[in-house]
DNA sequence: CATGAATGAGTATTCATTCAT
DNA sequence: CATGAATGAATACTCATTCAT
């Protein structure tokens, strides 16, 4: 229970500057970027990185937690729109469209925080994200076009196995072979 | 051309003895696993993992090989199956359930192939398992139960894309949700 | 141009005591010495080697650098004596004599950078030796003492020859067997 | 005094292949060369090296034995030349520039033997040439020709220190150079 | 007697982490 | 609080030597 002093300006800053040089740095080259090479593209140290982050483990675990914080934001949204009257499959589908795109972007973050056996890092927006999606469904389902037994872990499902590393046309192709497995209606030719 | 010498029995013995052993590290405990480690659990020094694999990227491209070659195996069955007058989507999706239960054993191999960019081994076994998948593909079409633009890379893509890593049940609901992608039928209530 | 931040106290202790230890090391046990031994020999961890010398060879090529330097050194005192009036003959072979004595003790450097083809480190020792050598040579040349067609590089080919695996008493007739090459005078008995 | 029962002729055959691949391989690749490349060169396996050489060590003895046999041989033929009526000096420049040439082929031999530290293999042939060579000085000292303090040990001396890895024009220069310090006339210019 | 597969100690090098400056 | 030098365990790979076939 310390009061939790204010942390300093410039501590804040090299936080962000860590968090967004190891992103960068391991969605480039794979989990196995050594620290000294964060911390460099990070313009500090490695004590620094040290100071903030104890283990390496830990900033990984960082770096998918801003990750999934925007996955929760991207839910909401699609949420929102729904909300204003957008059709609820299309948004989802949507949405686990732009998941994948930018799973591309994080590339190996996913994998990284698997080799490390990273912890969660904030529960709170996995929670964000769970709920929006939730809410997604339902809405599909209350539509009659998502099919009455799929869930929020069907979609993660589908998260954790989408084809990062593949090209964006197989990653295309792959939506549509997904797609049906969501929806109610028969699969149509040529899409 | 190439006299061959009969290879000896005891260095065959231990080429198995060490695929095996390769497999199994590498899924218990990931690409990372040194060499040592893999020597100690298939009961021979260092020395002879060099001598069978003159790099680790190579053992492991020899592990990917035996486990394209076991997939090869098990399309050409199931095609075999079909031939015999077994339904051909039956035959596809379970194949499919097959490999992606025979993958968990064979768990991060794939990654390792990846990390280590190891090349393929044997261009054969690969082109037999796609001839296969193709005449299942067919057959599942000219019966009007597989969907007509599904190609053999649908299925690859499917493949590659597995949870290798979750729960049994998990998986068993990845294929529910998978299926319809590939078939003609709209999905029922509950499978 | 270089910020060139004055580098820590207890960094140059240490490669100094670095350069000291793979001197000796070499000398006592050959270029295969392990770099491990030469840590333990400098007192530090081998990580610290690295830090300092990113490679054996790098090693190697500063020792070496090392030694010129000292060399060049003892080429331009000998030039200072001869302009403060002293023989340029005597002092040639003086310093001839010496380099061999300072070989012994760096034995096997010079094996040891051919056998890692180690690139030279300071163009400028070198330079500064061999100017101090060709201004002794004109001088002796001057004198009538130096045979006219004794170059720079003919001194250097008697020093890559000299038996600096010898013991003293041999090193000391290699150097009356040499000298005569470099004078004018016919070989006197007994010398 | 086993009646050393006479060796097999195969056995014999393999021997010569031996020590002549491994001249050569040493010759070319230094003395590092891995004893299965020197077996593959002599087109047997590596066991078959161990049976006539139970060390590496002695399989470098032995190719260096070879080689003073050679040497014997050329100084017997000089002197062979002197008693008739050749002159000595002459004999004994062109003796010493023919081992240097001979060395430039046997390159690393020396390096390896001494890296070793193999033992003599045969001191007949030693004594072979180091009388021949005693007879050459002799007969040079009764001309007038060769310094009267000149032994055998200063030949060897020179020997040891040729520039058996320096470019022919080095290694004729390095004879110009030594040569005065045997013979008593003054040294000329030019030569 | 030849073969070549197996052995295992040894080598250079990397990298997460600690700690003196 | 930042810096970056030091640590040292770990890793892939080599090679002289032994020994079953």
């Amino acid at each position: 229970m310390t009061p939790a002093r204010a942390p300093r300006a410039d501590a804040v800053r090299n936080r962000k500057k860590i968090l967004a040089a190891a992103g960068e740095q391991i969605t480039a080259h794979g989990p196995e970027v050594g620290m000294d090479e964060i911390a460099a593209a990070a313009g500090v140290a490695v004590g620094t990185l040290y100071r903030h982050f104890p283990t390496k483990t830990d900033l990984v675990a960082a770096v998918v937690a801003a990750y999934v914080a925007r996955v929760a934001d991207g839910a909401e949204s699609a949420l929102g729109r729904v909300e204003a009257g957008a059709r609820a499959v299309d948004e989802l589908t949507a949405f686990l469209g732009r998941v994948v795109e930018a799973s591309v972007t994080d590339r190996a973050v996913k994998a990284a925080a698997q080799t490390l056996g990273a912890e969660q890092g904030d529960r709170a927006d996995e929670d964000r994200a769970g709920a929006a999606v939730a809410a997604l469904i339902r809405a599909g389902q209350a539509d009659g076009d998502i099919h009455p037994d799929v869930t929020v872990s069907d979609i993660y499902l589908l998260f954790s196995t989408a084809p990062t590393d593949q090209p964006p046309t197989a990653r295309a192709r792959w939506l549509d072979l997904v797609a049906p497995g969501l929806t109610t209606g028969a699969r149509q030719a040529g899409n």
